[in-house]
DNA sequence: CCTGCTTTGACTATTTTTGACTAAAAAGTG
DNA sequence: CACTTTTTAGTCAAAAATAGTCAAAGCAGG
């Protein structure tokens, strides 16, 4: 049973597809007042699905005749190469989720592979302590980039 | 005379029965409310027979809206399922170099796919000591071969 | 009475939802 | 124009809703 930031992130997403644009405008608070909800709530739904890692930019302006700009990024060349280095040194579980599924969604990857990443970023790492844990996933991230790059000659 | 466990375990057979897809979600605490029992006791019965050496997988969310999915593979995926014993608890790196060959002998992943699990094993884990290295090789091996299974319906 | 599977519960981790407070931009006023 | 008010959006932390972990206690068969 789908959550109401799900519902929200889904209505976001259609208004992106039916958009001729590769963006979208709606204001905050009528978002909140469509779906029955806080404002806050809103927020959070931008900034947990629609991040640079999803491969969305948010604008948003304050004030009367205020809104949010949700931006669907264009696929680029050096796409790989890029996450590389959005990967860093250490990152969290959710957005190493949110690269795998990019890499996915721009069909960079098969759906197979799609689950093998996102089983090592996963269950893969679910017994190693936190310290080190978002480094060493960074690590395997990076090394399963690299190979990406190299099946892709 | 069944114990609490065998009984948890049977309703989810039968949902899967039932059910449509390959697959069905429920509830935790639904589960612990209906036999009465521990939440904990209802992760206890997936963790003992609905692992990918029983030919299921297990995923699962929290917060809310969390649920636990319960995935029954394909009876096809015997050697993958062999393979997954022979990775064991700890696994050297010359072991699994020819698991992943193995695999890629038989068709069952791309060459892509190999090279992509021969960086996991290899130079993401260059960096971690070795006590712990081959039992983190393991799990890890694990994790991809779980995810191979649910990749191949 | 040992050994191993089962059951429980206290503690932890993750995700969502809300609300009080803050910040910024536009609109109104003198 | 300078100042105030109104209209938006952002932040942050708490509360709620889930699921996971782990160790200890319980129990059943050998």
């Amino acid at each position: 049973m789908p959550t109401l930031a799900e519902y929200i992130a889904q209505y976001i997403y259609r208004l992106l597809e039916q958009s001729e644009r590769d963006y979208v405008d709606v204001r905050r608070s009528d978002l909140a007042l469509k779906f029955n909800c806080a404002p806050s709530q809103v927020t959070y739904v931008l900034s947990t699905r629609f991040g640079p890692h999803s491969g969305f930019v948010v604008e948003s302006r304050r004030g009367g005749g205020g809104y949010v700009r949700i931006i669907k990024l264009p696929v680029e060349d050096e796409f790989v190469r890029r996450l590389y280095h959005v990967v860093g040194d250490a990152i969290g579980h959710r957005e190493a989720l949110q690269i795998i599924g990019r890499l996915s969604e721009e069909s960079l990857i098969t759906g197979r592979e799609a689950g093998m990443m996102a089983a090592i970023v996963g269950d893969g790492l679910s017994k190693v302590e936190l310290p080190g844990r978002n480094t060493l996933r960074a690590q395997l991230m990076r090394a399963m980039l690299a190979a990406l790059l190299r099946g892709m000659e």
